[in-house]
DNA sequence: TGACGTCTTGTACAAATGTACGATATCATG
DNA sequence: CATGATATCGTACATTTGTACAAGACGTCA
């Protein structure tokens, strides 16, 4: 199933790969579809971006008619717990505490959301 | 002051520009010293990996007998804004809450944390 | 059936990244 | 002052990344 070795994943293709968790499985067009109207990739880059996350192991495709179809082939769960330990160690030291302070000075976190984090810790 | 502009950090950078944030001020030397044991490069990479943060304008430099004495010349909390910003929108398209979310669930806050979150979004 | 649009495949290529060697300059010390 | 230790500087170089064009396959519709 979902295993290890995972290449590591440049922001480009991290971008791609969440679009394709997003929609849950999508041809190269549905992915250019679903980029933010800011970013502007080319078709052919994205198309470049899918091929590889498939040959790093990230995801796998199959036909629908001529279209490939991408899906994810390796855990989003996995795959999120490896990216965000990586940020976190390259720029807070792997301390999470001044990441989500960030967070809540920046009010990307109002006290609903921390209040809904405290449940969750209280219940682990 | 700390002007705009900055070129993207490679995540190499980020690890090194980490460091001498944390020493306040570093030598080349001093930067290889800090680095955690798991993580080994040579003492030459260090070098050409603080170069390359002057050159982008993230750090200076002074000197100290012949050595090399690197200091931030960029606000940490602008960068670190900036890092944070882009992760999030790369990995989770921006919504800050299934990355606080993830990491309460690793088990990399407590409770305890995020009563102290608690207070500064209650603060705001 | 033949042109058309849609896709994939192969390939390209400059720039960025990770990593590092060798030459050179300088400081302390015997 | 010669020697070693320590630093920087210039440079190198294989990969990876970001971005993309061109050629070929296939299904469709007039």
């Amino acid at each position: 199933m979902t295993r290890k070795n995972l290449p590591a994943l440049s922001p480009s293709e991290t971008e791609i790969l969440r679009l394709v968790w997003q929609l849950d499985k999508a041809t190269v067009q549905e992915v250019c579809d679903s980029l933010p109207a800011k970013r502007k990739i080319a078709y052919a880059t994205v198309q470049t971006l899918l091929r590889r996350l498939e040959k790093k192991g990230y995801l796998k495709h199959r036909l629908r008619g001529k279209a490939h179809v991408f899906f994810a082939a390796a855990r989003r769960e996995h795959v999120i717990k490896k990216s965000v330990g990586d940020f976190l160690d390259r720029l807070f030291g792997g301390d999470p505490i001044p990441l989500v302070q960030h967070l809540a000075e920046h009010g990307k976190l109002d006290a609903d959301d921390i209040e809904k984090l405290k449940q969750l810790a209280d219940k682990k």
